[in-house]
DNA sequence: TATTTGTTGATAATCATTTTCCATAAAAAA
DNA sequence: TTTTTTATGGAAAATGATTATCAACAAATA
C-alpha cells in the first residue's frame, strides 16, 4: 500500500481518492480479485466510480510493477497487489478461488533452464488446476 | 498420427482428406503451431480449405485428448499433437518459438500440493518466458 | 444405387473485456 | 487565486479470435 503510493508519486501520478480506494482494495484483498470484483468493492465507498477508472488504474499499477496480472486463456484476468512478482498458483476450477502454495524449487528450475536452453528467462508462470476441498464437499 | 486416426474412428468421426491433412501437419510439426499456421500448411495441399474447418477439427482432437491446447492470455492459442498432455514450455517472447524442456520435478509438486491444500489437482501449466539464443544474437 | 448422415467452405454473427472518447471535475503549479 | 495539467465518469465503440449458420458436398450404410 505504502509502496504503491510511493511508486505513484515517484512517477508523477496524482494521488486521488479513487486511486487510494483501489490501492486499499488491492492491499487488503488476500485473494486474487478480478477487475469486476475491485470495481464492486470500490463502489461501496465511491458509488459513482467507473469501470474505466478501474481499468486505467490497474494498468498503471501493472506497468509500475506494483501488481501481478494473471491472465487466463478464457479472458479472465485476476490481480495480486500483495505479491507483485511471479509465483505459483492453485486455481479451483469450480469456484475460481486462487491460492498461493509454497513451492521453492522454481528458482533452481530457471537456472537449469538457462543452462540447458540458452534462453534468458525473465518470467514464468506455474498454475495448478483442480477442485478445492470446499467444492469437493459440495458435491 | 495413427493414434489420432484411431481415436477419430473409435468415436465415429469420418476420415476425410482435410482431416488427414490436419493430422499430418500436427504430427509432423515439431513446434507448437497456431490455428493460423495449421491453416496455412493445410492450404498448400487443399487450397480451398476454410479456417472454420481447422477450428472444428482442432476442437474435435482437443476433446478427444489427442491435442494439447496451450491458451495464452493474449488470445493466442498454440497446439501440440505430439505430446497431448500437460508439460512445461519455454516460450520466446520475441519470435514466439516454444520448446519442451525436460523437467521432472512436477509430479512430486502435484503430490505435495494435494497434501498441503486438499485440492484435487487435475491439470497444471508451467511456462517460462524469455528470449531464445537466436533472438538474443539478432540484437 | 439410393438414402442417410456427417463434413466442408464461406461468410456472418458473437462475445465479453477492454479502450476510446470527451466533457467535467479535481489536483498541482504558478 | 488563477492557470495548467491530469484524472474521472459515462457511454459508446473496438477488438479479433472463435463459433454459428447453412447450402453444397462427400462418406458410410442399406
Amino acid at each position: 500500500m505504502r509502496k504503491m503510493v510511493d511508486a505513484l508519486r515517484e512517477n508523477q501520478y496524482r494521488i486521488t481518492p479513487q486511486r487510494l480506494a483501489i490501492l486499499k482494495v488491492l492491499a487488503e484483498s488476500k485473494g486474487h480479485p478480478s477487475v469486476e470484483s475491485i470495481y464492486e468493492q470500490v463502489q461501496t465507498r465511491f458509488p459513482t466510480t467507473s469501470l474505466a477508472t478501474i481499468y486505467k488504474n490497474v494498468a498503471v499499477l501493472r506497468d509500475l510493477d506494483q501488481l501481478l496480472e494473471l491472465g487466463f486463456s478464457d479472458d479472465s484476468n485476476r490481480y495480486d497487489g500483495n505479491k507483485p512478482y511471479d509465483h505459483p498458483h492453485v486455481v479451483c476450477t469450480v469456484c475460481r478461488k486462487i491460492l498461493d502454495p509454497d513451492i521453492s524449487a522454481l528458482a533452481d528450475m530457471t537456472q537449469e533452464l538457462t543452462r540447458e536452453t540458452g534462453f534468458t528467462i525473465t518470467r514464468h508462470r506455474l498454475d495448478f488446476f483442480g477442485v478445492c476441498p470446499e467444492c469437493q464437499a459440495r458435491r
